[in-house]
RNA sequence: GCGCCUGUAGCUCAGUUGGACAGAGCAGCGGACUUCUAAUCCGCAGGCCGGGGGUUCGAAUCCUCCCAGGCGCGCCA
């Protein structure tokens, strides 16, 4: 609704500028919004103000103009108004709303489906953790959110790739295979010595006994079985993770490994062009690449003087990979902690000739746990942190998700454990699950009574005569725009925002019913309980495709 | 020291990309079940939007300078 607003504004200005009421000149950016406080319309739209400087005329008066020229046409409105400085305000007339209601109907679980995407070829990049450990809290976060972006993307028309990074060319997973190694020796020499800064957790140990069952490490050297460890515990951990993600309800298109892309010779391919380019030079030894020239605040080392390829060279040529596969925009979801090697990728990037916002990284910030009023504080190193799947287990996908996702990404999250166990409303997911769950109830009733929705919604759609019915009907008509807006902000916070406002809308709207028994959905008044019937499927569906893009289930009891 | 992020009700956070009088949930107090599910709803109370200055018709939102907190500033990965 909005967008046809936005699209009426414009043919309308194009007019005035035929007719001469207003003078050509390009037309500036304006927004039509909806107003906080419904005195001032269904709409409002900035245009006059934005127009009063080109003009050379009072804001005012450009609004009287174009109210003129609207008013020969457009069955949409029902009213027009010129308000405070220069606003107009819009209301839209009741049959077109009531249109919206029908199609959301019809529509079911395609309402909300776009083609702003229009096919566009977008790689999202995200949770890629090492391989040496379970995944984190963090990482359970990362994959919240990007799988959910994903999911509204791949809904508003984008053709999404899903991608995993598999950190596992450097010395982490050497590391790893010394941690596996050293445990499974202390099996029968508890004195032999554990690597310094390695992996602390007790999954290794219970890695050292797998490997044991189906390889003889006796037979093998030191340096031998430090491999075979690494490559047993890369290959585990990979398992692990990818059905831990499994069950996160979060799966991937692509996995990418460091070490083939290592491998495949793509590195020496960037060096080649980058030397080409004359961004490469050699000092003490190293090689050097001039990302100052990109708005890096320093240039970058990408091969030491020991002739080792630093991490910064295989992003580089990972970054490129992705572009040479063909998308149009990438996006890579980082925990802020890496948020000082965006500007070096994007220098690096734009020295390949690449646009600066063909990438854009997301970063997310800390998740913090908290139980009985006390922050439980994590490290990795020493193993004490809470895995994903121990969180899962604990409160469930549907709060977890739910709870990661309902924050803006970059502010830090307070994951409260006792809030995440409640099965009461206190739980914003069961809150927003509720209103899913006693519309189906409803619908049992309604079946009880041998009602059910009509063939023919327009028909009795007239009989929505609450205000509290008609501003249900306006809000369901913002989800299309909502999701559109999260495609450009990439922030899906706002779609748990909106389900629990409208989750609460409905709650309040079926406890009319409550105080007084004819504004209850089933009545004995057959039409306008079809009527409402139709109210409560479009919620329903609402509801239904919210929940499905945030990667939660919508029950149909509780 | 430099860079990024954050600062809104007692607590946790929204705030439609610069709009009209600042919102929600929790916590507190007081109410509503012979019901289509009370996992719900209604009412009360609670604010110098960290602070100062600036930009303009208009600022929680943009610029600038402070203050406070988090993170990052390797030829580590």
């Amino acid at each position: 609704m909005k967008a046809k607003l936005e699209h009426i504004l414009r043919q309308c200005l194009e007019s005035c500028f035929e007719t001469g009421g207003l003078v050509r000149t390009p037309i500036p950016d304006f927004v039509v919004e909806i107003p906080n406080n419904p005195e001032h319309g269904q709409f409002a739209t900035n245009l006059p103000m934005t127009l009063a400087s080109s003009q050379k005329r009072p804001p005012r008066e450009i609004a009287g103009v174009i109210v003129e020229a609207l008013r020969e046409k457009h069955p949409l409105l029902e009213k027009v108004e010129i308000a405070g400085p220069g606003f107009l305000n819009f209301t839209i007339r009741l049959e077109e709303w009531n249109r919206v209601l029908a199609e959301i109907i019809t529509l079911g679980p395609d309402y909300g489906r776009s083609d702003l995407g229009a096919g566009e070829r977008i790689l999202v990049e995200f949770v890629s953790a090492n391989p040496t450990g379970p995944l984190h809290l963090g990482h359970g976060r990362g994959a919240a959110l990007g799988d959910s972006l994903c999911r509204i993307l791949s809904f508003c028309g984008f053709e999404v790739a899903r991608e995993f990074y598999i950190n596992d060319a450097g010395l982490q997973i050497r590391l790893l295979g010394e941690s596996i190694y050293s445990r499974w020796r202390q099996r029968r020499d508890p004195a032999a010595p554990f690597p310094e800064g390695g992996y602390m957790g007790g999954y290794i140990e219970t890695l050292a006994s797998e490997i044991d069952e189906i390889d003889a490490l006796d037979a093998l050297d030191p340096d031998e079985a430090v491999e075979r460890c690494a490559e047993f515990g890369r290959q585990r951990m990979l398992e692990e993770i990818r059905s831990d993600l499994e069950a996160f309800r979060t799966t991937f298109d692509i996995w990418v490994s460091e070490k083939a892309l290592v491998a495949s010779g793509l590195l020496d391919e960037v060096l080649e062009r980058t030397r080409a380019r004359g961004d490469l030079y050699e000092q003490d030894g190293a090689w050097w690449i001039k990302t100052t020239l990109f708005g890096d605040d320093k240039d970058r080392v990408i091969r030491k003087n020991d002739g080792q390829f630093t991490y910064f060279a295989t992003d580089i040529a990972y970054h490129l990979d992705k572009w040479k596969r063909g998308f149009t925009r990438a996006v890579n979801i980082w925990g802020a902690d890496h948020h000082g090697y965006v500007q070096r990728v994007k220098a690096a990037l734009m020295a390949n000739g690449l646009e600066e916002d063909w990438l854009s990284v997301i970063l997310i910030q800390l998740v913090k746990l908290w139980e009985g009023g006390t922050e439980i504080r994590m490290s990795k190193r020493a193993g004490t942190y809470v895995t994903l799947r121990e969180l899962m287990d604990e409160v469930g996908v549907d709060a977890t998700r739910f709870l990661f996702l309902v924050k803006n990404h970059d502010s830090p999250l307070d994951f409260d454990l006792d809030l995440a166990r409640k099965q009461d409303s206190d739980n914003p997911v069961y809150y927003v699950q509720y209103a899913h769950a006693r519309i189906c109830s409803v619908f049992r009733k309604a079946a009880e009574e041998g009602m059910s929705l009509p063939e023919e919604p327009l028909e009795v759609l007239g009989r929505l005569e609450l205000e509290e019915e008609r501003a249900l009907v306006r809000f369901l008509a913002r989800f299309p725009s909502l999701l559109a807006d999260v495609c450009g902000s990439h922030e899906p916070h706002r779609v748990p925002y909106y389900l629990t406002e409208l989750a609460s809308a409905f709650h309040k709207y079926f406890n009319l019913g409550t105080r007084i028994p004819e504004h209850r959905i089933v009545t004995r008044d057959a039409p306008r309980t079809q009527a409402r019937l139709c109210l409560a499927a479009g919620i329903r569906t609402v509801l239904q495709n919210g929940l499905l893009l945030l990667g939660v289930h919508a029950p149909e009891r509780m």
